[in-house]
DNA sequence: GACTTGTATTTTGAATACAATATTCAATAT
DNA sequence: ATATTGAATATTGTATTCAAAATACAAGTC
């Protein structure tokens, strides 16, 4: 029996489930920051059982989506200006490790699919497709973290990036600075080929700031 | 009413006290690696029912202390070598971080009860009391952690920490290697002193590069 | 009318009950 | 003796029930 090509029957219980799905519904806004989430209402949503849910939702409170208030409920969290702040220098920090550990561990083909997306980006920058942007740009940055071959660092990130990324709602890009941050990638990119570990970490952390700086600058009009 | 004095009367959940205690049991040795965690026994020792139980298992499992598999149960994680080189190099990029941030924001009076440990805990070291060494050495990095006033970073921090705490029940510090970390830990103060964040940031970071040095060296005989 | 105070309703926390899956182990076949 | 099958048992996943707390609201007071 070819042994190695059989794929597990995927088993999920109800609150893996429900995490997913509730993460997602609050990273997209489908679910607003400060909305209250009343157990009674996503149980009947989903036609689950408090139970499971209840279980989902301390997930989701250790991840920072969600509030958990004794005998008061859960309700999304709300981004502030300050929970920025606060996330962005350990994104930096962490894009920085992920930069170096990814430089030294990232495959010729990671690189050539790296260029691939990098140029798509590019295309989509050009073309004003903001949505295409983002997603070639969301890749490239799982690309260079997965290359990074570090299962933790994978999921911190992904745990912050989920809290942080409905920022986009709070701030429009300018047009410069998407033209900056395409330019940035271009470095970003040239760091990599060149698997120049330090220099990659550096220019990640940058580009992490910048953003930052534009959310910022964006809000205080 | 003095109502800034009131201190709110503490109210927990059971699940809440549950992490806690399980966490702490877990860290400090008295639940094995690998030891299977049987959902009956845990109810039956602290005398409350599964669901609260569960609830905490989710939260310890996302903080990477348990294991939990669909429909089999929850193990306590085991900590291998390959699970510190993961752990590390994002603990030193913390580090650097709550370094550079401690340096922004510490106090002096913060300053001098660091100073204050750091004194006691040269004491200890003196005394060949290693518990007492440990118990500084900690409150020193905790008082750090703190100054940089960065909650998310406090808790990843904390969380990996946890995971990593066992590891000194895997290797005996050297003599050397104390002497050593003693000897970093004085530039360590002076840099705080000096409130020079690029610097006691990389002195933590390297601080903790050597530990994980003399754990993988320990460990490799 | 604004503010208490007490009661009804709703919501959450925890325990129990039931269902699904895994494990154990004896009986059977190889 | 070892391996395999299937029933018995145990354990986990989910639903339901019960209890405690919070909220909503109405009646009474100033």
């Amino acid at each position: 029996m070819s042994l190695n090509t059989v794929i597990p029957i995927p088993r999920r219980t109800l609150h893996d489930e429900l995490v997913d799905r509730l993460r997602h519904m609050i990273i997209e806004g489908e679910l607003a920051p400060g909305e209250k989430l009343s157990e009674k209402d996503i149980c009947a949503l989903f036609d689950v059982s408090r139970t499971p849910l209840r279980e989902a939702m301390k997930v989701l409170a250790k991840e920072g989506l969600i509030q958990l208030i004794p005998n008061r409920g859960a309700t999304v969290s709300k981004l502030t200006m300050s929970d920025l702040e606060e996330a962005f220098p350990i994104m930096g920090a962490l894009e920085a490790v992920s930069g170096e550990l990814a430089c030294a561990n990232i495959t010729d083909q990671e690189i050539s699919r790296m260029e691939r997306l990098h140029k798509d980006m590019v295309d989509c920058f050009k073309a004003r497709d903001m949505s295409g942007y983002f997603q070639r740009n969301e890749q490239i940055h799982k690309l260079i973290l997965d290359a990074a071959q570090n299962p933790t660092l994978v999921e911190m990130q992904r745990s912050l990036s989920g809290r942080v990324r409905r920022a986009r709602y709070m701030a429009n890009m300018s047009d410069e600075r998407w033209a900056q941050a395409v330019a940035e990638h271009e470095e970003i990119l040239k760091a990599t080929k060149e698997r120049n570990g330090p220099l990659l970490g550096s220019l990640l952390k940058a580009h992490l700031a910048n953003k930052l700086a534009s959310v910022r600058a964006s809000l205080a009009e």
